[in-house]
DNA sequence: CTAATTTTGCTAACAGTGTTAGGTAAAACA
DNA sequence: TGTTTTACCTAACACTGTTAGCAAAATTAG
């Protein structure tokens, strides 16, 4: 009996049509560009049938951001296997983590820009928790290291992480030019002489 | 001739209640519930007198990001008076933005959110002015004092403004708990040892 | 092979949004 | 008093997300 597997299997591909032309439409006109009508068109379906692959226009976005925090995950543990110094980690982590966010503008904006990333980061808890070894832990070999007691690991986790997040953030908002990648070099080297101190 | 000065006064009331409505409506359900019908409606006027006072909602948007703007420079410039010590005033500074910014989410999710601020950053070169003057002095002199000569004041500038934006988005997305003060403190210390090398 | 049932997809609408064209009544001026 | 300006409103346009209800097609059961 492969019918039903065939029309799951054409179902999927309509869901994956809309997601690829939504994807498309971001593109090139950017987020707010982005509507069900366009999407519905463009498929060459009517109105409705998105909505029985997606409960909301929310539902779209937040596979975006799921698709967008994977790929950066990939990118941050690629990132920190190519060396064993966890210094080198970190400031590997954070030239990928400019990488990506350079590279795909518009995961970014959707990954931590104000309308999602508040629902998003709550439902994201396994995936928080995977940036969270991911930094946490040669933040706390260097701290061992250095035989520094007195820093939080925690507190020092949400440094990084607001360091970068900041200045890429800004980046987006503002390209003055000025902010390029020297300054984010520069910032981490702070961090990480900070850590060792 | 006191008739036309009479009706200046009257438009601009009507003006003031627009923004003041407008204000009441973001604070009691966020920027996203915020429309012209309703600020109509609740200042009891039919929708396009609201377009005779702003030309767009966008113009009432950058209007709340300009007192938003300026009320965060008055902090700034009067945290910046209480001291005479470079890096006292950095830190000072560092923590009237986190109370700006914590005390009004409103304006901050305007001023720094994805939606406006890349076209008000650039509008608003003079206030941009200001803030570098304000970051950028007491920095210079921290790096005259101790004769660091390599590092470019501009960089710094940018990375100390990032962290601090960086730290306070991050806190305003996803509330965390152990995202707190001590962590701005303990990032903006760094950063001012790592000036001082 | 026919009849019942599920699935598929559509049209059309609802309730919103920002924005504007066009007309009317009131106020100010000559 | 007549003319012109101003103030204001109704009604619409072109969108948005979302859903109810119906018709046709495909699948299953008898």
């Amino acid at each position: 009996m492969g019918i039903t597997e065939r029309r799951i299997r054409q179902k999927e591909e309509v869901r994956h049509r809309i997601l690829e032309t939504a994807w498309q439409i971001v593109r090139e006109e950017g987020w707010q560009a982005l509507s069900i009508r366009k999407i519905a068109d463009a498929i060459e379906y009517s109105v409705p049938v998105v909505y029985d692959h997606f409960e909301n226009k929310e539902a779209i976005l937040e596979d975006f951001s799921r698709q967008g925090f994977e790929l950066l995950v990939k990118k941050l543990q690629a990132a920190k296997k190519k060396s064993d110094d966890p210094a080198t980690q970190l400031k590997h982590m954070a030239d990928a983590y400019w990488q990506f966010a350079m590279h795909n503008r518009e995961y970014y904006q959707l990954m931590y820009g104000l309308g999602m990333a508040c629902c998003e980061m709550q439902k994201c808890a396994p995936k928080e928790q995977i940036f969270t070894d991911l930094v946490m832990e040669p933040i706390q070999r260097i701290l061992d290291k250095h035989g520094n007691k007195e820093a939080s690991p925690c507190i020092k986790y949400h440094t990084y992480w607001s360091v970068m997040h900041g200045l890429i953030s800004i980046k987006m908002v503002a390209d003055s030019g000025e902010l390029n990648k020297m300054v984010l070099d520069d910032a981490i080297a702070g961090f990480i002489k900070n850590l060792e101190k």
